[in-house]
DNA sequence: GCAATAGTGTCTATGAGACAATATAGT
DNA sequence: ACTATATTGTCTCATAGACACTATTGC
């Protein structure tokens, strides 16, 4: 307690970014390749140093913005833009050999993007189906049934884990799941990004009736659209409602 | 990205704790009283540098021990101990004067505790219920109706009042509440837990039925007690089941 | 017409909440 | 007897999930 701020272990405090999409109805993650070492041309999340006058929230937004382009807002709804939160912190002392490295994990999910690799000063960055990533436990460099499967650097695996099982269970509670939709959106591509994320099938009488009876989620824009085939369906755009009640059910629990 | 290590802007690391228990039908928290500058004199959460060898959640782990005695433990059950997880990280550029502190913070729940003021290196402790902490806004030391209130140091109003809402909603899909109670406990004494974190009324008939009839949450020993008076009631250990469902419903949502 | 997706209606089982009734202690 | 708490039972309403059925497009 007696707290002498002159003599205290110096840390270096980083930011790395769990970001989720949905791809072609998987739940996908961005890595970048490590182009050093330690775990030199392994995959790791992004991240980076919190600048000497810069807030967490502030590091992690612009990491976000130079990794994807995306600009991070706080609650789902407008857009272009991705929904950022601070996730867990991590800073076991051996989690970087060089130094004593803190890191404060964010969670960001955002659209599907129009560039498979989008920009950014990584050497090379990718969306990956988060259960290639975390199908590999330590074994490096497996590959089976042609999937590309490599374990993250560092402690990254375990960090991306958080941030799914974190989305997984937000979705059921929040409208947050609008956050992987474009601007404007259907009930049957809504249903799609639930089943991704989630990883199961839902009826999809079922779910369009408690989506569309549950106020504030979804707001119809009066446009519809066929790009999913069939019948022409409803758009929408999120609501104001950030938490549902009651929540939608993840199936078999 | 191209992460230099040998330039980076150093930080103090901290761990705040925000241990909750009930007393006297009331949420209460553990405040210190600060002995030093800045905000001298003012109460504060009880907190501490993190060593430089040390693991973040073991420096929270010792820090609740130094200030409480309690040992902490990951899931609820195991007693005499606190549940104890990583809560959020703080690091706003000015929340120090001194310098640039990044405070992960943490929260404990603890049974009540016979002593009122618990031993611990800081000048002075107490519980305070988390309705006078958070009733301050920014005026300090205002006094309403013989009420002691009086605004937290530093940032630590936002950390209590995240802390407090996590365990609000995290006794309702867990078992967590069981961390607030003795060993072995009724469902009545049980059921004022939830009172009390809540800040509501529940039927005593329905409670029983819910929490007796949810596997795994509560095991019965055998034995009874009239500590409350009226009818003797059974007494209960917490269930190994650490996810409830369906989930407690906190009413009026 | 046929395939595909969208959307509505109906039925049933489950659980939450209201509340009557009974049980067992202390005074 | 009276009060206080514990515990069980019963009733009703809302909703999740299963699933039949209709609607509207493209081919």
């Amino acid at each position: 307690m007696p707290y002498d701020p002159s003599a205290f272990p110096p840390f270096a405090v980083t930011v790395d970014l769990v970001v989720l999409t949905v791809r072609r109805d998987a739940l996908c993650a961005l890595v970048v390749r490590r182009g050093e070492e330690p775990y030199e041309g392994q995959w790791a999340l992004p991240g980076g140093f919190v600048g000497a006058d810069e807030d967490l929230s502030r590091a992690a937004a612009r990491e976000l913005q130079e990794e994807t382009g995306l600009r991070a807002h706080e609650t789902a709804g407008g857009f272009p833009g991705a929904h950022l939160e601070q996730l867990a912190t991590y800073g076991a002392p051996d989690r970087d050999p060089r130094m004593r490295v803190v890191s404060v994990a964010h969670l960001a999910l955002a659209p599907d993007l129009p560039s498979p690799t989008p920009g950014g000063d990584a050497q090379g960055a990718r969306w990956a189906p988060v259960d290639d990533l975390l199908g590999a436990t330590d074994i490096s460099h497996r590959n089976a049934g042609g999937a590309h499967k490599a374990s993250l650097a560092f402690d990254h695996g375990r960090i991306l884990a958080a941030g799914v099982e974190r989305a997984r269970s937000k979705i059921e509670y929040s409208s947050l799941a609008t956050a992987f939709c474009p601007p404007e959106f259907t009930v049957g591509e809504l249903r799609r990004v639930y089943e991704a994320v989630w990883g199961v099938v839902l009826d999809p009488r079922n779910f369009h009736r408690k989506v569309t009876g549950t106020p504030g989620f979804l707001v119809p824009t009066g446009g519809t659209t066929t790009r999913q085939g069939g019948r022409p369906a409803q758009l929408f755009r999120a609501g104001g409602a950030n938490l549902l009640n009651p929540p939608m059910l993840r199936p078999e629990v």
